[in-house]
DNA sequence: CAAAAAAACAAACGATTGTTTGTCTATGTG
DNA sequence: CACATAGACAAACAATCGTTTGTTTTTTTG
């Protein structure tokens, strides 16, 4: 690294805490029933200062959205890295550790499940763009899996994120942990799949 | 009945219009993306007539939640009624009627999957009671299942009402049907309920 | 240390929010 | 007809919204 390599790194600006505090009141309280100046207060400054960093509060909402899905989409390939199994354990790694993150991991992964892209209209398209971004993982490693030839790839990865980002909404801490939790889900697919495929071409092991 | 027992059939008051349309803003605009004006204007009448039918915003809300758990419950009700066939057919049914309601039926249905209680803290307790009494009945019929006796039913509920409530997040006319899609999200946990049974106890068939 | 850039303050802007109040007009009843 | 009630209007209320502007403070840099 040069010397003058100190092109962004440089020790952390109050942006990253408005992020951050933004990010949770966004899970909490979302995006429209969250004010510039909830953020702004908690934070300790003024509400005009936040435009200083943001030009305005979707941009806000873009960044933390930016955030989430690197953080959830970083823990998944980390998952993943360490595991060379076939493609039903790399999926229940890679649900592991999208649950882990959504339920105990910073809010930031939890934004971009509890605020949908209709509550902030001008974000809308960027929005949807990031989150296709990490769900593509996601239909790789369905494709991966073995399946019955009239099964519908695409349909078991909805179900199954659609289980997982509902997640929030029920659980409470002290009950099973996320990894137990992704792991019953996958069981209750896997097995699912297996009988389908052993029944269609008889071919059970 | 007696002659005077118009207690509150009536036709139809501009109460049942302005319920309808706030269930349309509440789906496509949420909650607190909703304003008491955009509902009044679209229902032809100013701001503060709506209060004349509802103490408040909260309130309105309340009512649309309680038409769509009274409509969604009736929903599965029929589709219950006229099948007689085992634990998994039942909740297939179930599964179908819900679908539908979300996603063909009215606004109103969809409001209690599109709007938290989170989204209004002065109404919240009073949503989850809503939204609990309707989603005992899957808790029934799940209970019914033959399964595992290491099997989670409760979780296996959540897994598929949180894969149900996810549909309409990226439905899109045209492609399969409602039912179609339930029928599918059942054949791919049935399956795999058998199959873990008979592994654990060893009673195929 | 002096100049420049970054970051926050202080104060307000117009617009919109949920809600209230008082008045008016239908409609049906005795 | 007289009258009561239902239902909507008209107008405003204080509060809060996202945002802008000009100035001041803090930090970095040459």
């Amino acid at each position: 690294m040069a010397a003058h390599a100190k092109l962004k790194p440089q020790v952390n600006n109050r942006r990253d805490l408005v992020l951050e505090i933004a990010a949770g009141f966004f899970v909490r309280k979302g995006f429209n029933g969250t004010s510039i100046r909830d953020i702004a207060t908690a934070a300790g400054m003024l509400p005009g200062s936040l435009y200083y960093h943001f030009p305005s509060k979707e941009a806000l909402l873009v960044a933390v959205f930016e955030e989430g899905v690197a953080r959830i989409s970083a823990a998944v390939d980390a998952a993943l890295a360490g595991c060379p199994g076939g493609a039903w354990d790399r999926l229940q790694a890679a649900c592991e550790a999208h649950l882990a993150a959504l339920l105990e991991g910073s809010d930031f992964a939890h934004v971009i499940v509890r605020v949908i892209p209709q509550d902030a209209p001008g974000a809308a398209e960027e929005l949807v763009k990031l989150r296709n971004a990490y769900e593509t993982k996601f239909a790789a490693l369905v494709a991966a899996l073995p399946m019955p030839t009239d099964a519908n790839p695409s349909l078991l990865r909805l179900m199954l994120i659609g289980a997982l980002n509902h997640v929030p909404l029920w659980y409470r801490e002290g009950g099973e942990t996320p990894s137990s939790l992704a792991r019953r889900f996958i069981a209750n697919l896997r097995f699912a799949q297996d009988c389908s495929a052993t029944r269609k071409e008889e071919t059970w092991p």
